[in-house]
DNA sequence: AGAATATTACA
DNA sequence: GTAATATTC
């Protein structure tokens, strides 16, 4: 893969070639497309292609995670640029193998002199996409990799002496000014029917199901989580209408806050581009809410950008003194935090909505990812790998920088001392508990006031109420001033090396 | 993107 | 006595 910051069309557009082959990955969209419009600017014919990729879904299978939402999120989105496709007379080329394989091969099965995708900056990213530059290269074949789900990327922001931002405050100084400087706007790669290349017969197969994939059907349907980049279209145009109120509305996890796009910018049934055009120009017209949103996309540049110049936070800290922390990692703890029932009220929600849905609201991340490193002493690579298993929108560098954040232990983290206590943050952010009575109903009868802490309320509240400690919902399994207490001893080995 | 505790301000 | 502010972790 060209190592070069951005893709350059210049030196292509001088020999234009016959078929160009795109090859789809985290941007399942055919608008605003980056991989698309740069083939369809320098080839003839195009053709594009999904695979689902046995390194990545394999390893799934054989930990026994068979229900996973995100592989049906990928299938619909998938299913819908098949059925635009179909309309114009071609089709998606779909096949569940491995991609290392897979596109060297498809690339020469069709005759095509170069393969387009999505830049992607995670290390098995890079290394994957290095050995399928290789095995094209051999066959006279180029990868052309552009700038696909992030406004900056890699060196596009800097410091003045011209090295990565580890500070995100100043990082986004810095990437607004280059915003308002040099726009991302949305790509055209609008694809008229003649511009398809014809699939010869044997290459056109039925999209495999879910269990020919090997996967198990989940709750996605259910959840009427809007799906595939018509899915994207309606959020968005929902958020549009809220995005003014962001600011003021987005840390109280019972109310309808969030732009809720995170898992379409993950797959790309959304653009970033557009986004990003979208909040900027309502910051521009004072809207705070569209300012501190806009903020949010500036976190996501960041972490990429983290994990691409520091691929060493994927095993470790950011700081490499929070290695040496000891961490009590007890599995019945961890039993109790995966599962919900650490009989703190907010957090077992928290845990719940995760479980239930695929999603958790962005406070409630904190709250649990707090709560497990600082209040359980558990390591936050065991919170993060739950994540990563269970988010629909996961992403590995969002992901990481989220928890070495609350572990204390990343690039512009949070100081080791600030612990989060999971009461007040249940009185302040759902101060009613209507995000509680949601996922944890057997505490639905409990008043506003004893629903955030059930082991202080007055005995015959609780019966009142149908409660029943230890039975009916757990009591706590920390004392969170004592685990308070332990977690800034433990946290000592890094006094003075911060 | 905090919380706990000490101190001060003012009734 | 409580509320605002400062300090420490």
């Amino acid at each position: 893969m060209t190592s070069e910051t951005s893709f350059s069309s210049e030196p292509l557009r001088a020999r234009r070639l016959p078929l160009g082959l795109v090859w789809l990955r985290r941007d399942l969209r055919l608008h605003d497309h980056a991989a698309l419009h740069a083939a369809l600017r320098v080839c003839d014919k195009v053709a594009l292609a999904f695979v689902f990729d046995r390194d990545i879904l394999d390893p799934l299978l054989q930990r026994g995670l068979r229900a996973d939402r995100r592989v049906e999120f990928i299938l619909a989105a998938v299913a819908e640029i098949d059925a635009l496709l179909h309309e114009r007379g071609a089709a998606l080329i779909v096949r569940h193998e491995r991609a290392r394989e897979a596109i060297p091969a498809l690339a020469a099965e069709l005759g095509a002199q170069a393969v387009f995708c999505g830049r992607d900056d995670e290390p098995d990213a890079l290394e994957r996409d290095a050995a399928v530059e290789r095995a094209l290269r051999a066959d006279g074949r180029d990868l052309h990799a552009v700038k696909e789900h992030m406004i900056f990327e890699r060196d596009e922001v800097l410091t003045a002496q011209g090295k990565p931002y580890s500070v995100f405050t100043p990082y986004r100084t810095a990437w607004l000014a280059r915003y308002d400087a040099q726009p991302q706007h949305p790509l055209d790669s609008r694809v008229q029917p003649e511009r398809l290349a014809p699939l010869p017969a044997r290459m056109q197969r039925p999209l495999p199901t879910l269990s020919e994939l090997g996967f198990a059907p989940t709750n996605l349907r259910e959840l009427k989580l809007p799906l595939g980049a018509t899915g994207a279209r309606e959020l968005v145009d929902d958020f549009q209408r809220r995005i003014d109120d962001y600011d003021q509305a987005r840390d109280y996890p019972a109310r309808k806050g969030p732009s809720y796009l995170s898992v379409h910018l993950r797959f790309g049934t959304a653009s970033v581009r557009e986004l990003a055009a979208i909040a900027w120009a309502r910051q521009q017209a004072g809207s705070e809410g569209a300012r501190v949103w806009l903020s949010e996309l500036v976190w996501r540049d960041f972490y990429f950008q983290i994990l691409f110049h520091h691929p060493h936070v994927v095993n470790a800290a950011f700081k490499p003194t929070y290695d040496r922390i000891e961490w009590r990692n007890d599995p019945a703890q961890y039993a109790a935090w995966c599962e919900g029932r650490t009989g703190y009220p907010l957090v077992d929600a928290a845990m719940r909505q995760i479980n239930e849905t695929g999603y958790m609201h962005n406070r409630l991340r904190m709250v649990v990812a707090s709560f497990l490193t600082k209040d359980l002493g558990i390591d936050w690579r065991w919170g993060e790998r739950y994540f990563a298993d269970h988010l629909n929108d996961f992403d590995l560098a969002a992901n990481n920088g989220g928890w070495q954040w609350a572990a204390s232990s990343g690039c512009d983290a949070q100081p080791y001392f600030r612990i989060f206590n999971p009461v007040s943050q249940s009185e302040k952010f759902d101060a009613n508990g209507d995000f509680i009575r949601r996922y944890v109903p057997e505490l639905a009868a409990l008043s506003a006031r004893d629903i955030h802490a059930p082991w202080k309320a007055p005995a015959a509240l609780l019966q009142a109420a149908g409660v029943s400690l230890g039975v009916t919902y757990p009591a706590p399994i920390v004392r969170h001033d004592l685990a308070r207490a332990e977690t800034l001893e433990r946290y000592a080995v890094v006094k003075g090396e911060v």
